[in-house]
DNA sequence: AATACATAGATTGTATACAATGATACAGAA
DNA sequence: TTCTGTATCATTGTATACAATCTATGTATT
């Protein structure tokens, strides 16, 4: 079985090209390149020792998830994010967040609720001790369960796509350390409308969540 | 400025590398290619008059679209859309179109307001006369005005590539005829909301649109 | 000095050659 | 017969070669 539509999930991790994808992408979104910055393909090319032709591919892809833009005969540039691109991003996934939380409360596993769980529980141990590197780990992963639980390859292709447009942001906020409790908070109130097949608390407190996280990031003064 | 995000947004569709990906894009959409079938690099590349490299890297931009998918060292062969697909593409849709009308409300330009308004005037007469061809080509078009007035590049991405998506059944469905005044109306009424900018009603509006829509095409029978 | 043009270098775009992988068919053994 | 191994072929993956395009520099002309 297993239909496997999105390519990020084909995990080609392994080829040549899938390596040189996800490095590329990583070191863009980890900050090694920045934006507006020049990616040339026969640099990237030595520097991982492949030709250009993997390479090539890689930025065909980068550019469809927008983390590259490519002028034609001229070059391939790291995509700048707006204060307005993350503001969009962040209303969007209020409103897809809402409905993946839905979703997940009909259609979550065993499995994935128990992780879950877990997931809230741990991170409370680590806001308590300070360790930004496993709490936004854990934060991360509370979304990706709820994504998967869903059961809806389209709205999850379409959710971790936005989520991991915003992991530069995302990184910052949680390294603050002051909204971590309050979100594993929010975290853990809808994993219980979940648990409680409340689905349309869930979705509420979803929404609301993506719409706290915002909030966060702009009285931070993150944006620009 | 037009920072340009988004490769199908970059319109190199004069390279060779965008022509191919726009035909064989094309083709798929229309049904030449059909679900399940294999796609062969050299077998397109001669049919289009151009070595495997360009189509190589087509493949790779149509595979992150979600039109085909790639088995590594195998083959590509075209996305199957299946009708749960299908229902939750509407789901995701029915949210965003509505995000979206609020925003076009917010930020949609005189010229676009115009437009949007022959646009319901001209579908009438041809509901009237049953030009389905017409029909179906304003009613993609009163989507896309929408998406472009609502002054979000993220937003009209996500729309455009899920609008696509359905296009295949769309078609069918416009095709019918018996909806497409309904719909119509539909669209009047958003259109109204939107000039009168009443951002709540035509959010509204563009929701139920979506959902009506969908039960439509259950109606019909159209999914499997 | 300022502008237009020409030329050289660098970079991307495309085609081709070769390597690696997977599918198929057939032969032989259990 | 059925299973297994091998050889062959088709197809994809990668590297390289060549063509086209853009940028920059320098020169000539006004």
């Amino acid at each position: 079985m297993s239909d496997k539509f999105f390519s990020d999930e084909i995990s080609d991790k392994y080829s040549l090209r899938g390596r040189v994808f996800h490095k590329i992408r990583d070191d863009i979104l980890n900050g090694k390149y920045k934006e507006h910055d020049e990616l040339r393909e026969a640099a990237i090319g030595e520097e991982l020792g492949v030709s250009r032709t993997p390479v090539r591919e890689a930025f065909r892809q980068l550019e469809l998830e927008g983390l590259i833009h490519i002028v034609p005969n001229k070059g391939a540039y790291v995509t700048g994010i707006t204060s307005k691109d993350v503001r969009d991003i962040y209303m969007i996934r209020a409103q897809l967040e809402g409905l993946c939380a839905k979703w997940a409360t009909e259609h979550i596993s065993e499995a994935q609720m128990q992780e879950m769980e877990e997931n809230v529980y741990l991170a409370e141990f680590h806001a308590a001790k300070g360790h930004t590197e496993q709490i936004a780990s854990l934060d991360n992963r509370f979304h990706e369960i709820m994504y998967e639980a869903c059961a809806s390859k389209m709205l999850e292709h379409s959710l971790k796509d936005f989520h991991q447009y915003v992991y530069r942001i995302r990184k910052q906020t949680l390294a603050q350390g002051a909204r971590s409790s309050a979100s594993n908070d929010e975290h853990r109130k809808i994993m219980e409308a979940i648990k409680e097949k409340d689905g349309e608390r869930a979705c509420e407190l979803a929404k609301i969540h993506m719409l706290n996280a915002y909030d966060n990031i702009c009285k931070k003064g993150l944006l620009d």
